[in-house]
RNA sequence: GCGGCUGUAGUUCAGUUGGUUAGAGCACUGGAUUGUGAUUCCAGGUGUCGGGGGUUCGAGUCCCCUCAGCCGCCCCA
């Protein structure tokens, strides 16, 4: 039997049910705060990610789906989206102003990895992005757009965490003062913080061995390594943050594997999720833009994973809530060609009405009114054809009345 | 990429130290009732035992390979 690929999954039924509501909780959201959508195509040449996400990460080291095409380009199945989006704004220079410009996304990335819940290799991201803005003022403005997305999902056990990775001014300096320090105390740290010291040092910061965590024990801290700018910037952040009630935590070990991120850094954990905890994470990302070619423009954005939402949502809520339509069920020939009639007029009354279009008999069609979840079930036999009525059942409660055929609407949105 | 576990009906699971025709609940299909579901009664397919190879007189059971999933690590969403 054909199956799906390793790691890809169909979405359907109750889970893509609160895909739906999810996406449609972030449009609305999103677009109070006066974001756009953007949609990038899944391909992208291999240079946009090598050049942004950084030569020396796992994502492009060893996680990306890339290929040559027919054409004999080098091509990638996008790992995430924020170098797309980079790339499509320099591309149709989109940035050559001061506005800020504000920008969401909704689609699947993909990543070659080994598997495990909540994990898959064609996955599902929402991100937000803010170009053109470098104030901490941005930053919270993104995260209360962030927080009312989370809180309209009605999502708990959530803790957000904050720090600032600097700038590439201030980071050597740190990246001096950890490999000191971990030379210090060498022996102590495990095989694959050995390696995490020479390709990405702060890595050695969140490795998750006991050992290595009391190893770090009075390890620097990076936010004293900070330049002026950005030590004011981070304790800007802070303040607006309390000042606008937004519960986080400073986290100085919180690092993240993209190597675009500048100052403020951030992640949201779920204490519901297991093994793969990371809700979403995001930051401040200045260089892109420039990197890859485009003016210096400052940016800020974060990524939340759509799959591990949807599972939560079902953990904290059951199944998604449906509004099942009522079923129209003909008995005989004459009367189902009027209930196409009749379900045409209530479609563009903007109705939810299914037919019942098998021609079965009542006993059938009800225990599949039954099955779906309808809410009514209205029969439209011989008698009901003449006397211009439908037999309305209310299939949980289990009783019947009957409705003229006029009132059908009125009662169906009662 | 590394380590461990699992795979039997649509689903949840039984299945004896290897033994002959592979089981149960729920679900499903038909009927009791050709205009009344969810309750009741009767009847019924429920199947490549994940796939391939091997050992054996004989494999759902033991061995090897492979595929898929789960758990942990790496990493991330």
């Amino acid at each position: 039997m054909a199956q799906s690929v390793k790691g890809t999954r169909d979405l359907f039924g109750n889970e893509m049910a609160w895909f739906q509501r999810i996406e449609d909780t972030a449009r609305r959201v999103f677009a109070r705060h006066g974001y756009e959508e953007i949609r990038t195509p899944v391909l992208e040449e291999i240079e946009v990610f090598k050049r942004s996400v950084g030569e020396s990460s796992d994502i492009v080291n060893k996680e990306m789906y890339e290929f040559m095409d027919k054409g004999g380009r080098h091509v990638v199945m996008r790992p995430e989206n924020t170098a797309g989006v980079v790339r499509a704004m320099i591309q149709h220079k989109l940035l050559i102003n001061n506005d800020p410009k504000l920008l969401y996304y909704i689609g699947p990335m993909f990543r070659y990895e080994r598997m495990q819940a909540g994990r898959y290799r064609q996955f599902w991201q929402i991100g937000a992005e803010s170009f053109g803005v470098a104030s901490p003022e941005s930053e919270a403005e993104s995260l209360l757009m962030l927080m009312a997305f989370l809180q309209e999902l009605g999502l708990k056990h959530l803790s957000l965490s904050i720090n600032s990775v600097g700038t590439s001014e201030c980071r050597p300096a740190f990246h001096a003062a950890i490999r000191a320090f971990f030379q210090a105390r060498e022996e102590r740290f495990c095989e694959d913080c050995h390696r995490r010291i020479d390709t990405n040092p702060l890595r050695v910061l969140d490795c998750k061995s006991p050992g290595c965590q009391a190893a770090l024990e009075g390890h620097p801290v990076i936010t004293e390594y900070l330049d002026e700018a950005s030590q004011r910037h981070h304790l800007r952040l802070k303040e607006l943050l309390t000042a606008l009630d937004v519960p986080f935590e400073e986290n100085p070990r919180l690092v993240r594997g993209l190597d675009y991120y500048t100052r403020t850094a951030f992640e949201v954990l779920s204490s519901d999720l297991g093994a793969q905890s990371a809700l979403l994470g995001g930051g401040r990302y200045d260089g892109l833009v420039k990197h890859l070619g485009g003016p210096e423009v400052p940016a800020f954005g974060w990524a939340i994973g759509l799959d591990r939402l949807a599972m939560l949502m079902q953990q904290l809520h059951g199944n998604a809530p449906l509004s099942p339509p009522a079923l129209l069920i003909p008995l005989g020939e004459a009367a189902a060609l009027k209930a196409l009639l009749l379900a045409r007029d209530w479609w563009s009354q903007g109705l939810a009405i299914q037919v019942e279009t098998r021609g079965t008999n009542l006993k059938k069609a009800l225990t599949s009114a039954n099955r779906q979840g309808s809410k009514w079930a209205l029969i439209l036999g011989d008698g009901e054809l003449e006397q211009g009525v439908v037999s309305a059942k209310d299939l949980s409660a289990g009783t019947q009345e009957t409705w003229p055929l006029e009132e059908v609407p009125a009662r169906l949105r009662g």
